[in-house]
DNA sequence: CTCGGTTTGTTCTCGCGTTCACAAACTCCT
DNA sequence: AGGAGTTTGTGAACGCGAGAACAAACCGAG
């Protein structure tokens, strides 16, 4: 890695560590509400729930922030880590879909924290267009456009059932959104430079499911394997 | 991989495997709505959202159950990956934290349709116990043993705030969950044998923003160090 | 100033996952 | 029956990420 300033060296941060930089930062956020001035990578990677080779390994990309026989300056890897992903910034963010789950991510104090400002609410449904969610009202799925270029809005966020989510993202697309977070089960077709990140709760579920239930096969497995494998005849 | 009965061949799945099977599972079923009885690996691939290739080494650790020359059959397919990953059948599940995230989770279509039964909703808090919500009541948190046996719980979910999930955890585990899905932004800490996954909304979107300002940035960058980086002095 | 203790940053190796490419196997048409 | 066309299943190459191990660098005591 040539000398480079801190922002011309963030050029290629490998996508397993740009996952894990959030996960740090919240991680020092704690160390910091908790009084701490330093700490050394293993505390940090602990708190994070890593190992410390892959944890100092993943603030090499972005830079020397530590110092050696110390550790890290909590405040100011802090501001380092905010600056890599951006959350120093202020990011404007459209829902679309405001269900059940769409008033969850409407409520949800941990996008404002981190610099992330909900400014519209959308859907497609004229019977919600008079609530008033979060501080927020519910307007009608056509402003769209509006909206995004009102407020520069970059970050689109798809909470509806399935069948309307496709919809939804072109309208996003053509707005001029290029990060869409989709929370409906469905594989999103966008044109290249724009990034879906999807997130489906059943999906979780699911391979909970299969790791579970390989354990209670193995639990009765082990026993028929115990014999069924160091003797290869059936008996 | 030597010849066995699908059970006993069904022993080392790849992990990037066992988290593509739901999503090859929602395309099937797509497929099956839509009247398909017979795909090919390039069909249910682009349905999916991944490479034919990486699709059919998937399968291929399954077993043998397409047709060279022909591709799959839907249903047949279908319940094969349904039974890999458990959702043949009942799983009983507990729902703790019943906030407006936990109020969507309750209400989620997505789990009953799959084989996750949500048999309880808990929340420390007793002016919740008051409440139903889609069609069960909640109860004390206390009540988290007592429900665990009676139904077999094996699996938990935890939409507490962060403060409150590890106590949560500690008393999952204690009642004999060993799968929790964590929803709470917090690092949880759990005995081996037992698995947890994280869903964290937040670093989805600081992800997003990641992207977002690269996308800005290198924009913005180009017309930099196309002078920038061929002449290396600040002038 | 020097030396021992501590912690970072980095190099190296290993294993996993992805992708390409092709042989094996099936269908359909003649 | 045989051959052309199609599609699966898999062997092999490649690239990326994880983890161990170590040199470089910093602090503090004497």
């Amino acid at each position: 890695m040539t000398e480079r300033t801190p922002s011309e060296a963030s050029r290629d941060i490998p996508e397993a560590t740009v996952a894990r930089l959030p996960v740090y930062l919240r991680a020092l956020t704690g160390l910091s509400e908790a009084g701490t001035a330093t700490c050394s990578s293993e505390d940090l990677a602990t708190a994070a729930g890593v190992n410390s080779a892959k944890l100092r390994k993943d603030l090499s990309y972005l830079g020397s922030y530590g110092t050696r026989g110390v550790g890290y300056d909590v405040e100011y890897l802090l501001y380092q880590i905010a600056r890599e992903i951006g959350v120093t910034q202020d990011w404007p963010v459209v829902i679309v879909g405001i269900g059940n789950l769409g008033h969850a991510l409407a409520s949800f104090s941990g996008f404002r924290s981190r610099g992330f400002r909900v400014v519209a609410l959308l859907d497609a449904d004229p019977r919600r267009h008079s609530e008033v969610v979060a501080g927020v009202d519910v307007r009608p799925f056509s402003d769209l456009e509006a909206i995004v270029h009102e407020h520069g809005v970059a970050i689109g966020v798809i909470s509806t059932p399935a069948p309307a989510a496709q919809d939804v993202a072109d309208h996003m697309v053509a707005a001029g959104i290029r990060s869409i977070l989709n929370f409906a089960p469905t594989v999103l077709a966008v044109p290249p430079g724009v990034d879906v990140r999807k997130v489906d709760l059943s999906i979780e579920l699911q391979i909970l499911a299969y790791h579970e239930q390989r354990k209670a096969l193995g639990a009765a497995g082990v026993a028929r394997s115990a014999g069924g494998e160091l003797e290869e005849r059936p008996a």
